[in-house]
DNA sequence: TTGTATGCGTTATCAT
DNA sequence: ATGATAACGCATACAA
């Protein structure tokens, strides 16, 4: 049914290696040649298959992006869609494609090693580094086997992310540049990596300022409303309470508005509110929050590009990239405007 | 470097052809050698190679998602993440992987054909209804080749898709059975079907009301706040002026929410707000919105399951599904709330 | 039940 | 510059 390199050959009545350099480009094939089969080519509209040059080139053309879907909190999760547009903006010109693989319940141990990697599906892996434990990085790297990881990472991978304490110092920096003074900081879990960075931010830009922060102004818990909205109703109806609040994300900030407008507190004028992320509306809250954007896009190119390095061989060692945030400035934190 | 079937063979004794066999749990190799030759493979670490097992068997086991991202606005953006979970949830047990395709600039006719379809890279696409134009379904159907369509279609195809016209109608009739009677639309682009759907239902909901809309009250454009905002400004300091709007995106919704407040128009007392799409905000508006649930994954499930049987050529013939939505409803249409 | 031989569609190493 | 042939790793029809 399928054409293949064995027609063409003999349609041009020659060897079925002199077709392969002419896909291929080769040097030492005439043009005449060349023109000779690609016409033929078109004519019987042939294109070969990736499969058969996978096997023979030993490659798959291929990099796996894993993620696990079942936690919705996920960081990665929102920006998903950003971040693959970037890979493949990159890989794509290279002639690579993108698969996905969802290790959510691959629990059983190398589950997705066999899947992909042993397996040679992939020739390359992107990964959150949630779903990097050490023990697969310790693999990888036993392997030989190119992966970079989004998110910070101990091992001596490659991995990139935005710069998370500098998010927390400059919301922190803002506020306090705004006039406000007792900045309290709501929501994340203490274990995880991104919440103990931003609120380093947070604590180091206070500190610079000559000041700091009573424990209790910093309220650990889940980063969604509910909790934003039970951690600042405990914290706005204390005696000695914050006037303004550096928020985990969007979620736990729209909390905080809605504590704060029940308890007939105004923004910005007598509580400032700023949240990380950009996603998915601050701009669309009363009043409009002020945030930090992320260029999602760049952490998708350069994960790619940085993957392609290694896949390529191209010995580039480990490399970090820290993507600086961008301050949004809006109405929640614009004290003087009230 | 790599353990191959060869390798295994000699190891346990036996042929490939036995080796092989057992991989692929043959009934008719006893279990002795069976348990023997599995020892062996787990002792040496084997694996087998998708590549080589893809060609010789002449399938990649693996389904393509197409998408367009440089659409910000396309439709099927914001439910991605979902869909995608649901599509690997059935192909994943099945031992397919999901790959990515981006078309968004291979406009050059049939570059991603090639670089997916006649380059056997997949075994089957689904694809947005709006990356799937008509040339390429008539390429597809007469390639034989399986592929499932997100979103109505007119070709012969199958789709899955939600009922824009049911939700355009469970929106309006809302509104009417909250005592509103001039209900206006606002957003969408008159050629795009996801807004003729809607709009019908709504033209629908009122025949069926025996009521009727002014035609100024229905107004087109980008489904986004700033058109929102203009349209609401407009309708909303004329004189025959509506008494709520159903708006076709969260964006248009909180345009028109800024517009009344700015207006000093009450919602939902004087006015009732009711949007399509749950996402990406519509709990977190002030009022929150009335709008409209639909269960994403299960699209992605449904449309990953009719590929997996175009695939195994069950003869189903073609198949649509459209998905009820789900009213929620919220503070922005419940007048008697005021 | 197991083994032999061939094919899947390329690339790559030799000769010529 | 071109051609014959052997990999690449597995599946399968046919023999034994």
């Amino acid at each position: 049914m399928k054409v293949t390199i064995s027609d063409v050959a003999k349609a041009a009545n020659v060897a079925k290696s002199t077709v392969s350099k002419v896909l291929n480009d080769s040097p030492k094939i005439s043009q005449d040649t060349k023109h000779r089969v690609r016409e033929i080519m078109k004519q019987m509209n042939y294109t070969p298959s990736s499969i058969a040059t996978g096997l023979a080139r030993q490659s798959s053309n291929t990099v796996g992006l894993l993620v696990d879907m079942s936690k919705g909190s996920e960081f990665l999760n929102q920006f998903f869609y950003n971040i693959i547009g970037g890979i493949e903006s990159v890989i794509g010109p290279l002639k690579y494609e993108l698969t996905l693989c969802n290790v959510q319940h691959n629990d059983e141990e190398g589950d997705f090693l066999n899947r992909l990697v042993y397996n040679q599906r992939v020739d390359g892996i992107i990964a959150n580094n949630s779903v990097l434990t050490e023990e697969l990085s310790a693999q990888l790297d036993q392997l030989g086997f190119p992966y970079i990881s989004i998110g910070e990472s101990n091992d001596p991978a490659s991995w990139v992310d935005f710069d998370n304490e500098a998010g927390g110092r400059m919301l922190t920096c803002h506020l306090l540049e705004q006039g406000y003074s007792q900045p309290a900081f709501i929501g994340g879990e203490p274990h995880e990596r991104i919440f103990t960075s931003r609120l380093n931010g947070y604590l180091k830009a206070l500190n610079q300022a000559g000041r700091s922060a009573p424990e209790r102004f910093i309220v650990n818990g889940q980063a969604d409303e509910h909790e934003g909205y039970r951690a600042a109703m405990q914290l706005l109806q204390g005696s000695d309470r914050p006037d303004c609040i550096v928020c985990m994300t969007n979620y736990v900030a729209f909390g905080v508005l809605r504590a704060a407008r029940e308890l007939g507190i105004a923004i910005p004028a007598q509580l400032g509110v700023a949240a990380f992320d950009e996603y998915p509306f601050s701009r669309y809250t009363t009043p409009p929050l002020t945030s930090l954007n992320i260029d999602t896009f760049k952490l998708g190119v350069t994960s790619g590009q940085w993957l392609m390095d290694l896949i390529q061989s191209k010995n580039t060692g480990s490399r970090q990239l820290l993507l600086e945030p961008e301050l949004i400035v809006r109405e929640s934190t614009l004290r003087h405007l009230s």
